[in-house]
DNA sequence: AAATACCCGACTGTTTTAGTTGGTTATATA
DNA sequence: TATATAACCAACTAAAACAGTCGGGTATTT
């Protein structure tokens, strides 16, 4: 279990699925203006969230993402070990024989705390990120945004667009 | 609140300190041997630790380091923050101008789960870790293995040291 | 005086992050 | 059927973090 700005990345994306997912799929170049992620940056997480089953996609117009299953059976845990690509777990196995436990003792120390952490994530669902009254106002102020980013769209259209 | 193995490597050392430190303070060659991370290494992880005060120091021959607190009162999530030198919450305050919480959104929404970890992270203390009896076997067997590597040194003297 | 062990800064090689570039392919729509 | 959209994909880059090294210092015990 690593814990970084990459897997923060991941779960942003997903929540905001969860959050505009409802009337079909969302295209990438959305969310990376909505939260300020590189589109690119986007494409490669999603290629994993993909692989992983999270998120189902469609192409073309009109097209993009969609979470996989409900946002109350897809949990913090799982996206975060999606994009970090599990990484042999630690570095025990390599070179100091560490096979039979015999050596490779401070490896046993962590993985039991880094167990506990796994199973703490895994009890967190978007849905009840969803929940979260405070993320509700944040999703608020980024609807009215977006609105506001509409609204200065068109005017500019009327005003003489290309 | 990041994880990795640099915490794993900060939680481990003082988990060696809370193992061994009844009699005395602990040399970090010690620990380094014990727990096979680099002397140099520890070094650097234990001047952070011991800025943020959670162990004590005591030089010369026969010194090394002891915590500074009971270890009931050290928690893991104090000991990662120590180490991880903090890295300004988010990519927030930076060019977007995040000022007044108007834009910089999805910070708010990772930091809140950042915060459920850290929250979690706090519970588990040094103490509570010792507890647990698989981590005790652990230390057992590396104290056996300890005494096997003081056995083999002595052989060494008599056969014809330096 | 000598050995121990903390203390400190600068330096190195590797990996990971984060982002870019430049495409190809599928598909809805006009 | 042409076009725009948006997923897909691979290779590349700059910057940071990680992990460790090196060469010194300083305090303290024996």
């Amino acid at each position: 279990m690593r814990l970084t700005t990459k897997g923060r990345y991941a779960v942003t994306a997903m929540l905001d699925l969860a959050l505009h997912g409802e009337k079909g799929p969302i295209s990438l170049s959305d969310i990376a203006q909505r939260q300020d992620i590189s589109l690119s940056y986007l494409e490669q997480l999603f290629s994993k969230l993909r692989q992983a089953e999270l998120v189902s996609s469609v192409r073309g117009p009109g097209g993009g993402y969609r979470l996989a299953r409900g946002s109350d059976d897809i949990h913090v845990a799982e996206i975060i070990d999606a994009v970090n690509e599990s990484v042999d777990a630690t570095n025990c196995g390599r070179g100091s024989g560490c096979a039979s436990g015999e050596k490779c003792l401070t490896h046993h120390l962590w993985s039991d705390l880094s167990d506990q952490i796994h199973v703490f994530l895994s009890g967190i669902s978007l849905s009840g990120l969803v929940a979260r009254a405070d993320v509700q106002q944040v999703a608020q102020r980024q609807h009215e945004k977006e609105l506001a980013a509409q609204d200065i769209e068109q005017k500019i259209e009327i005003i003489g667009g290309p």
